[in-house]
DNA sequence: TCGAATATCTATCACATGATAGGATTCTTG
DNA sequence: CAAGAATCCTATCATGTGATAGATATTCGA
């Protein structure tokens, strides 16, 4: 009997979310509930965020969270997707460039352009908005302690960066798309980059920083351009002036 | 009433904890109580551990948590305790050592030298015992979502740690120590390491491995090792807004 | 061995939290 | 404008969880 009042609920959530039910007042709440859920479960994670919370800050009751999106997870999955969706919103362009490139059997010097070009895409889009913040968190914490939405995230946004990354790295290297070590190095440059923005407040500590805005990433990205060019060459001391 | 009978419990879980009591069962079940905690907060987060699935691995009925750490937090910073503890005596003599050298102002291959001996015996400690993977997700998770063992974990164990690598590279660069682009490799340089022991779930799909063993923790080194002996190379420090 | 300190258990509480029932209100449309 | 669909609320429930009360068993020193 539960079940069936279970899917009432996701019946009604689906009518909602993916046929336009022509009603915008709807969209509105929805909209602004889904931003609370963001806000918060960037903050803190799944389980420490309390429905309340995001109700109080959406300012609806209670029972409208479970009209719009069924239940908790399923409004923990649907912040998944819109962080997806913006993060390919603002990422997809040069992502497809570069795969193209790839593709096209380009030289190793300029792969080394188009993963710093990729690199620094995601970097922008990291500090690009204030909300951005909270979606880092969102995703680090979901791909380090695996929940409801980490399929989603996996899946349609580290996987595919990871892929073009190492692929970008072998190329580099010299080496074919498979490349243990260059899959290795992927996983390390990411790593770097997003330290300073999912281990925030040790990162923050150490470096005396507030906050890592536009200088502070800028900072990291020019460290991490130096790594990339020290790819490939291996264990010669590679200087490189621009 | 209540902070009564907490000031009692505190109390004697003081008494069991600091002074010895004399009676080696209660310290036999007190180490158990702390082992199986440690790998339930390894597993999980401090939310999503329940005192009674802590109190079943141990053996033991629910109040006896609280008759020897007072409560849920008292287990869980005990648990940060024993951690820091192990981590020092695994890593105090090298970590000594390259202060030493530090100190006595050594020249820029000897810091080099120096610091892969660091990283190579933190990266011994992740692997050196079957625990020390739940220590380290431990850590790993506390450092990320700042709780109440944050403070233990990050003044005892992460600063330092960062600090004497900071110096280290500060060295190899000929800079002084509180040169930011050096604290700001230290972090990179860690991270790189720990996304494969913090990061395990996806840093294991994409490397296709099942676990972080020695021969994985090999191909990391010497990746990291490559990272190394980049350090110094490129010394310019472009900030650029892009 | 006896008594006090220590160790451990069963039973229970208080409360936060996610979820549901069911009704009131608002909006769209014929 | 009405009828029905969509939206949103108040009140309530069921349950899991950390914690406590209070009694019982065990251990050790004199």
């Amino acid at each position: 009997m539960a079940s069936k009042t279970v899917a009432v609920a996701r019946k009604a959530s689906k009518a909602r979310s993916v046929a336009h039910g022509g009603y915008p007042k709807g969209d509105e709440t929805r909209e602004r509930i889904l931003n609370a859920a963001l806000k918060s479960f960037g903050r803190a994670s799944f389980l420490a965020v309390t429905t309340r919370q995001i109700a109080e800050a959406a300012k609806v009751s209670l029972p409208t969270l479970q009209y719009y999106f069924g239940n908790k997870e399923g409004l923990y999955r649907a912040c998944a997707e819109a962080i997806v969706e913006r993060y390919r919103r603002h990422t997809s362009a040069v992502a497809a460039e570069a795969r193209k490139e790839l593709s096209e059997s380009c030289d190793s010097a300029t792969a080394r352009t188009y993963l710093k070009r990729v690199i620094g895409a995601l970097a922008r889009f990291l500090v690009g908005s204030r909300e951005a913040d909270h979606w880092a968190q969102f995703v680090a914490r979901e791909l380090r302690d695996p929940g409801p939405a980490f399929e989603i995230l996996y899946s349609r946004l580290w996987r595919p960066g990871v892929e073009l990354t190492a692929g970008l790295i072998a190329r580099i290297r010299g080496s074919n798309e498979s490349d243990p070590a260059a899959r290795l190095q992927a996983l390390m440059l990411i790593s770097s980059l997003l330290a300073f923005q999912s281990g925030r407040s040790v990162s923050l500590r150490a470096m005396n920083w507030s906050t890592v805005g536009p200088e502070e990433l800028a900072m990291v990205l020019s460290a991490i351009d130096a790594q990339i060019d020290g790819i490939g060459s291996n264990q010669v001391f590679h200087v490189r002036m621009r």
